[in-house]
DNA sequence: AATATATCGTGAATTTTATCTCATAAAGGC
DNA sequence: GCCTTTATGAGATAAAATTCACGATATATT
């Protein structure tokens, strides 16, 4: 395994845990006007070792107060900006499938600052139309449209057998990231991130598990 | 953490690096008939380090032949074993909203031995009707369903404010491994696997790359 | 048949990740 | 104001996961 992929690994699983103590606190602080939070509770909540989370807040720069904890705000905020929640990302859709409008449907992602501003597709009876608000476009316009509104990042939905194809294009516009959510590994530059949400890498587990 | 979990998560990392392996050789047959394969082949392809494949294939009884590699055959099927891909799991699925359309109409699954009999939805339009050849069914009888049925596994797509009450419910109808999307964390006993699929995390990482 | 070569298999070493322990400091009670 | 309680912070420790190194083995070549 390459340095660079080492390296992102080892941060991979901080920033899965920052995510998971992100949105816990957000849910405390929406229900209840919690002012500080101990690392026991979280851990307690989250399932995790106290000293871990102690851990990962010393590594984002926070600071607690004995026998109070931490500032819940100063914590959400911190991992806002370390998670880079406080900026808006715009991002296109390829491929407005069943798992594609599912994504273009998710509340959520505003919260995050994600907005996905255009999707594409060779579907003719979807352009034209919307999902979700997202206007669907064909697929010919994609290079421009990705160039002209300096689009870094893009969301794969289509099928496996022309994801390489369509990423080399999406590269070649000038993606810098890209979320891929087909069964494949996508070749990229060193310097594009490509975070892939194979579901059914999650059956493996399942599978196993229910035949013991 | 607890020890259980612990060991989960030391095995998790194996499943899914199975999983890796088995759908690149199985892409790999498919296109060409190649009898075997090096640990060295399948590392370069997955960016995986030869040792750790040859370990894992170790870990599940698999021998290799010096100079030649293993038998693609028989690992492929070695790996269906493990994963359980060789038998059928009845599933059902909570939830029929666009991410829960997605799930039932993803053709994959087949190949993986999952098959979802049933949706359940609150939505009256929905009921009676059919999403990708799955019936749906109002979750009322939801429970009554996976008991007679001797369902194991449910998929939960819900809003993420009524997964734990489903899940309890679906705990007490006898389900035994819940395969969670929602952006929740669900309790349940210790023989019970909840596989989360918290596609918000993956953002952590993405927007943490494209803040620099 | 002997040699060279490529690959597996495995135990040791390394790196990474998680946990334990305890000194330190801050808040609340007396 | 002093003592007790409770939580952090950091270094030590343990556990897990990965990589290295090298002997064993099977195939190809001469």
């Amino acid at each position: 395994m390459p340095p660079a992929f080492r390296a992102l690994r080892l941060r991979r699983l901080v920033l899965e845990r920052l995510m998971r103590y992100y949105r816990f606190l957000s849910e405390l602080t929406a229900r209840k006007s919690v002012v500080a939070v101990t690392s026991a509770q979280i851990a307690e909540a989250l399932d995790i070792d106290p000293t871990q989370v102690r851990k990962d807040f010393g590594a984002i720069g926070l600071q607690g107060m004995g026998r109070v904890g931490y500032d819940v705000c100063e914590v959400c905020s911190a991992i806002r900006v370390v998670l880079g929640f406080d900026q808006t990302y715009e991002a296109v859709l390829v491929g407005a499938g069943h798992l594609g409008g599912a994504l273009l449907a998710y509340p959520a992602f505003h919260g995050y600052g994600l907005r996905i501003v255009a999707a594409f597709d060779n579907d003719k009876r979807k352009i034209g139309g919307k999902i979700a608000g997202c206007p669907i476009k064909p697929m010919r316009v994609m290079k421009p449209f990705i160039k002209s509104h300096l689009i870094r990042l893009a969301i794969l939905t289509t099928p496996a057998e022309v994801s390489q194809k369509l990423t080399d294009r999406l590269l070649s516009a000038g993606v810098k990231a890209i979320w891929n959510f087909t069964p494949t590994w996508l070749s990229v530059p060193s310097d594009v991130l490509v975070r892939d949400e194979h579901i059914s890498i999650g059956l493996a587990e399942i599978a196993h598990h229910l035949k013991q």
